[in-house]
DNA sequence: TATGCACCTTCCAAGCGTTGGAAGGTCAAT
DNA sequence: ATTGACCTTCCAACGCTTGGAAGGTGCATA
């Protein structure tokens, strides 16, 4: 299977594939004679399961603790789990962040009148 | 005034000042004989302006806006908000992403024993 | 067989914002 | 004169993705 058959099939554009390859990420691919990157259906599954990692706001770091897991048969649930939480935490203390942003933000906003006046709470908070 | 002089009073490091410069968010500080850059008391406000600008979200080139408008007095609020509204949804999306993401992890560790065992529903999310 | 097109390869760079280091110059006090 | 704390510039890294350029390959078509 030639990349961009894989890319099609996994959801991973082809240049993300090599930069994925590059940083270790996923294996060497084989080569044809010609120099071409060659991959079979087991390779899919790798990418897909990637990919759901990165939908789920995973770092590259945390995949590959991800796949090492995903590969030993014998991990213990727990570890899986405690990365999890791990990343959940992140997710929170980012979302606690952006809330407050918004929320500051839409204060502001809220008194601001929006005309053709300069007078603005938004400009005066920022400057003050 | 030193660099580190008004990196002390703006809370901006100097180094993140002299980026500032090199991007052309701030104006080429003028120079000692000895070529030190060489700031004033309005340099701190505007530095300040910058920090707490970045504190709400709001991206460089939000900010290189949000400067012009600033310095404009004769702005319409109404650009103001705008810039503020655009830049709230931009927050709400990606809280809401966030959100997401973080959802379906609580809800897939909280499927997970956790335990030494291997079996792990959110491995099995990732791979399936 | 030759042309074209769609693919492949590698390398280098940009974007976001910040931080770090290296190598060298300056200022002030000891 | 030496030290230490500052300054300067330049280059690179972090994390992740995307883009382009320059050149080679595979295959269908005229």
């Amino acid at each position: 299977m030639i990349i961009s058959e894989l890319a099609k099939q996994s959801g991973v554009n082809a240049k993300l594939i090599r930069h994925y390859e590059s940083i270790g990420l996923i294996p060497k691919a084989s080569r044809t004679e010609s120099g071409y990157r060659n991959y079979k259906e087991s390779d899919v599954q790798f990418l897909r399961f990637i990919k759901r990692a990165r939908g789920l706001g995973f770092s590259m770091k945390e995949i590959k603790k991800l796949i090492g897991l995903w590969r030993n048969k014998s991990r213990a649930s727990k570890e899986v789990k405690a990365l999890a939480h791990s990343h959940i935490r992140d997710l929170e203390v980012k979302i606690q962040e952006m809330q407050e942003m918004a929320d500051n933000l839409r204060r502001l906003s809220k008194a601001c009148h929006g005309d053709a006046r300069p007078e603005c709470p938004i400009i005066k908070s920022l400057e003050s």
